[in-house]
DNA sequence: CAGTGGTCTAGACCACGTG
DNA sequence: ACGTGGTCTAGACCACTGC
């Protein structure tokens, strides 16, 4: 044990990233107002706003003067926002469709394990993915998601567009960060073909691992993309 | 006029930001403690501790119990860690060396003053320059800079590896973000020849512009990157 | 030891959305 | 009119730094 020595407000965080996490506060409810919960966890108004301010940062929480405080609700638009930074030649962001080409459901490979910290007997369930902009091809997405965290998500047919707000409403799991590693590579001759470019072109691959609120990794995607005169955008500092 | 309904602690965050971008508080000095700025700006204590804490967030300042509030200086270090985002096949950051190839003075491009916001008189300084990774080469970046803003600059021979501490120390000039355009490119023949690829070879190309604290841009950076088993890290969410 | 920032509390007033 | 979060104030105690 030994480490209580934590401020209160980061306490009352944690306790409710916890409720969150399991389902005791789920998506869109109220949460009680910044007096009950400090009367219920025992501390003053101002530790809860503290914590409450820190979770709304962390894009946990929505707060409204006059309605109040939230949790967070994943909408296709806010997951396009903060997951998808493809932009066109114009400095537009680009909004994909997608089209399944396959699911299939299969023991993972070593990577998957890896990626995903699986024990090799575990199993998972791989999409592959088109993106189309304007009805062309533009990049091809291999996904890698647990089976045992998405009971039957293979049946789903079609699946969204956008997976992170569905895997929040289907099962209760809510996408908190991701990683992406960022490449160039040629194309080989079926992703060549795929995306109506010459084989040996030059991709952009970005290799993703997503993070669920508990920081375990609930999926792992491997785009390559054709983006022409548009542009990944990444923010510094 | 009219816009003075910002909150109190917004209007000190500005005080002081502006305080820092005018030098008027100096990278490493001290702040005055929290109750003297409060007594000088008639708000309380608790206003001032969220303006600097904000500052803090923003990497403006550093703070440490017992010992006060400072201005942060720039380092190479953290020049490093906040805009240099390249790893090698294990996942460890790579620490490139670099090499000027060339450092020009020009009237600016077409492009350079869109994305620099000069007009079209004005002049630029163009650095050309190569990293090495274990004494290869592997990243070649071409930079400009408006030479209104670095006067003499061209004149700095050897320039530092890392220019944004000493934009910091020689010019009182502080970088606070910058934004990252990735695309995936084929070698030209120069190119090629240069970092020991095959013409055509599939590069990440990162074009970058950086900011400084009253947000105006101060540098356009464009680098050809042959990453080999590396690659860039995004972090999202 | 004195001074600093870090934390916590308690209470006030306001602007806003809802009914 | 009411309840909410947003802001602001005032003061307390603590841990840490540096002398």
């Amino acid at each position: 044990m030994a480490l209580d020595v934590k401020p209160l407000y980061a306490q009352v965080r944690e306790i409710l990233r916890e409720r969150i996490r399991s389902g005791a506060l789920k998506p869109g409810s109220a949460l009680p107002n910044e007096f009950a919960l400090a009367h219920e966890l025992g501390v003053s108004q101002g530790t809860v706003r503290k914590a409450l301010d820190a979770l709304t940062a962390e894009q946990l929480l929505v707060r409204t003067p006059g309605r109040g405080t939230f949790v967070r609700e994943q909408t296709a638009a806010d997951v396009l926002f903060r997951f998808f930074h493809i932009y066109n030649a114009r400095g537009e962001r680009i909004l994909p469709d997608s089209r399944d080409v396959a699911v299939t459901r299969a023991r993972a490979s070593a990577a998957e394990c890896a990626r995903l910290g699986l024990m090799h007997t575990a199993r998972v369930i791989r999409i592959q993915r088109q993106r189309t902009r304007d009805a062309r091809p533009f990049m091809l997405e291999t996904i890698s998601i647990p089976a045992d965290l998405f009971p039957d998500l293979e049946r789903v047919d079609p699946l969204p567009n956008t997976l992170y707000d569905f895997f929040q409403r289907a099962y209760g799991i809510t996408v908190a960060r991701a990683e992406e590693r960022l490449t160039a590579t040629a194309a080989d001759t079926t992703t060549a073909a795929a995306l109506d470019v010459a084989a040996g072109a030059p991709l952009l691959c970005i290799d993703r691992t997503t993070f669920a609120l508990d920081d375990r990794p609930i999926e792992w995607r491997v785009s390559h993309c054709h983006i022409g005169e548009g542009y990944y955008l990444a923010r510094l500092g």
